[in-house]
DNA sequence: ATAAACAGTGGACATAGGTCAACGGTCAAA
DNA sequence: TTTGACCGTTGACCTATGTCCACTGTTTAT
């Protein structure tokens, strides 16, 4: 397909394709007409491009979606040095996790201390030496 | 204490706590001394800058930083809607957990299909017209 | 008293990740 | 065949998040 229905397709922009290529997060994107050079993006670019998405979305760099797609495709690694990898993407992820639970916490924390008695050591850490809120 | 001090204690540079500040992230920045016009810092914004290198770790914006410090400490909203702010980031935090879960689901599903005969429809999904890999 | 370390300000610069506009070529439908 | 939608390239521009530098003033250690 060309660059405009990859682009309606995943509904990122013809300049954000162009730039995800320039930057090597696509693959196999040819020019099979030799009269006009347009490009020519394969259903794996879009699968590529929602998954990007995906871990745009959660915090990941453009980077680090460039490394973990390349640790998954890559055939130049033997078995054992992409397995290595994707461990360590997969670990990378489950501290992720933790962390967010830790905030998802915290905040849960926030909430009922607001609803119980609205006075929390974190608030009070957080704001520092104003007067408690009396509300 | 001053700039130097909690840039260290910190270990962010001195001018990313003038940019924090800058950006409204700290709380309570005095010039006690009229002689000089040195700033102080208190232990809440150590506490504040903590926070936001775990928030930014996981992926979060300043801005995103910035509005769930905001919607924690703020005094000016009723307790109604600093609950439902609350309540918002909550829900935001839960829908990262959850795509992160699934990353590494994906990851985990590429690993075993890796150890087991490696030929994976997601791989294939990525790879697009290549030959399957033999290794 | 003087040098070194520290502080504040302003502005330039850097990188990531896009977005947009201009220009010229191409395709498709009326 | 002409018009409008599409494509590629280039380069400017934008926000976010910092970093660095020059300049000035202050504090501290010797």
């Amino acid at each position: 397909m060309k660059i405009g229905q990859i682009s309606s397709k995943t509904g990122v922009s013809k300049d954000t394709v162009r730039l995800y290529e320039k930057l090597g997060l696509l693959t196999n994107v040819t020019r099979p007409n030799p009269y006009n050079n347009y490009k020519e993006y394969g259903e794996e670019n879009v699968y590529r491009i929602g998954l990007i998405k995906e871990m745009k979305r959660i915090g990941l760099k453009l980077s680090e979606c460039k490394g973990i797609i390349d640790a998954l495709v890559n055939n130049e690694l033997n078995i054992e040095d992409r397995e290595k990898l994707i461990q360590s993407k997969i670990k990378q992820t489950n501290e992720q996790i933790k962390s967010l639970q830790q905030i998802k916490r915290f905040l849960q924390e926030h909430l009922d201390n607001d609803c119980a008695y609205n006075n929390s050591l974190m608030i009070a850490k957080l704001r520092g030496k104003q007067n408690a809120p009396e509300q």
